[in-house]
DNA sequence: ACTTGGTAGACTGTCTACCAAGTGCCATGC
DNA sequence: GCATGGCACTTGGTAGACAGTCTACCAAGT
């Protein structure tokens, strides 16, 4: 009967900068219950997503779970098929390398921007960070380390101060952590040297240069994930990717 | 805020399965019922939105509108206020330049990837949307050029074959398009020129070229806004964008 | 064996009704 | 003039109902 975790458990929140009181709308607090579910694998891709069902695990009416179901559906999280209901979106073989691509294009501007429009607390920051996840990743620490270079990336475009490439960009990161988790420890070390780099170009106000680095930085990145995706493809062509029907209650 | 992946209705379709017409969700015409209300200024900039008026403006009951309103403000074209309802969004003064900064990274990568993939027909529609294009332009007809300089911009984003740059850039040049008309007169003449440079770089392949020329291009756009709005603030401060609370029915 | 037709169950899409809580407005009272 | 309290309005969420549609499955016909 699991309720939503709307209450302060879910730490994604800057300490007490919000008003007193703050009832999260269920929609949203359902939207993140899903999309966590979904990357961490609770639901399988291809899975079919019954709207009661979920509303009866998530301890909510249908209302909102159609709502956060609508809003994965347009950020590609499931597939809505008229009639039938929500699959958990399979990721076509291509689908990284376009998201890679796409997110190439947008972090390296952000750098660019993040570049002109560095403060000294940003810097010292983007180094406090960076060395939080050096830390992380020496230390083996696959979860710390992913989350801390997802929270690099996502300031930097902040500091970008473009509403509209945070906003993509959290998209498309949201998308990469999902897909490329496993990816993590294999570009590890080479990737935190690449983020010092990277910070070093910001600090200096090197615009070209951190634009460069940050679009290398993604290449990398897909070069890593394709190798992998590779290697494992022989052992196993096709994956269990079958539409699975959900069991029967009965 | 995001249509990552559109449904079947995205050409994602392994050819030949044409499928029957599928009646449109409600919720989805209700959106774009709303959408073209808003650009064309049937719904001004700050107005307030009321659940069940719009539902009966449209006939359809109170759910469909919620799920639209909704999308719309997740796409920025609305503001929700919890408890009190929905305003249409007004656009705040740094906004366009935001909006037409993530148009340039999107649109000069898709530029680059075009260049790249260019076959002969897609040189030559084109071509053929460049005259259509300019034809519009020097017949003073602004309607056609904005919707031809759309087409043109749409179909770059395709040619890049990568759906998450056809998906956001078709946000930005949406929200773009509201924002933008009046200024499509004063660009007119040089924004044609430059469409024809920009295909001539895409048929002979040259990735650098098309890129650099297409950020050159959305970046006089902002210009001309730039000045356009510089010379219209000064007569008029602070237009009327007044709450405009919606008049007691009785 | 393969197609056709029929049937049943499961879900969605949409509508209606209803209630609680939050928000803005206005009039009252100081 | 300014705080206060009340009131109307609106959303957010719940529940139930119903038609249309999608899937699967079975049976009969060819």
């Amino acid at each position: 009967m699991t309720t939503i975790s709307a209450g302060p458990g879910a730490g994604a929140e800057p300490a007490g900068v919000r008003h007193v009181k703050r009832p999260t709308p269920l929609r949203e607090s359902v939207y993140e219950a899903l999309t966590e579910m979904i990357i961490d694998g609770t639901l399988e891709r291809g899975r079919h997503l019954v709207e009661v069902e979920l509303a009866g695990l998530l301890g909510v009416s249908r209302q909102p779970v159609r709502e956060a179901l609508q809003r994965l559906n347009n950020e590609g999280w499931v597939d809505l098929r008229p009639g039938f209901g929500a699959m958990v979106h399979v990721p076509a073989e291509d689908e990284v390398d376009q998201l890679l691509a796409a997110r190439a294009a947008l972090e390296s501007e952000s750098a660019r921007l993040a570049a002109r429009h560095a403060t000294k607390d940003d810097v010292a920051k983007l180094r406090e960070l960076c060395k939080v996840g050096t830390a992380y990743q020496e230390s083996g620490d696959i979860d710390g380390t992913v989350r801390t270079n997802a929270e690099l990336h996502s300031f930097i475009t902040q500091m970008s101060g473009n509403r509209f490439l945070v906003d993509f960009a959290a998209q498309v990161d949201r998308r990469v952590r999902w897909y490329y988790t496993p990816v993590a420890p294999v570009r590890g070390a080479a990737s935190w040297r690449e983020h010092n780099r990277l910070v070093k170009a910001i600090s200096d106000g090197d615009e070209d240069k951190a634009a460069q680095i940050m679009r290398e930085h993604t290449e990398h990145t897909r070069k890593a994930y394709h190798d992998l995706q590779a290697a494992a493809a022989p052992t196993e062509p096709t994956e269990d990717t079958a539409p699975r029907r959900r069991r029967r209650t009965t």
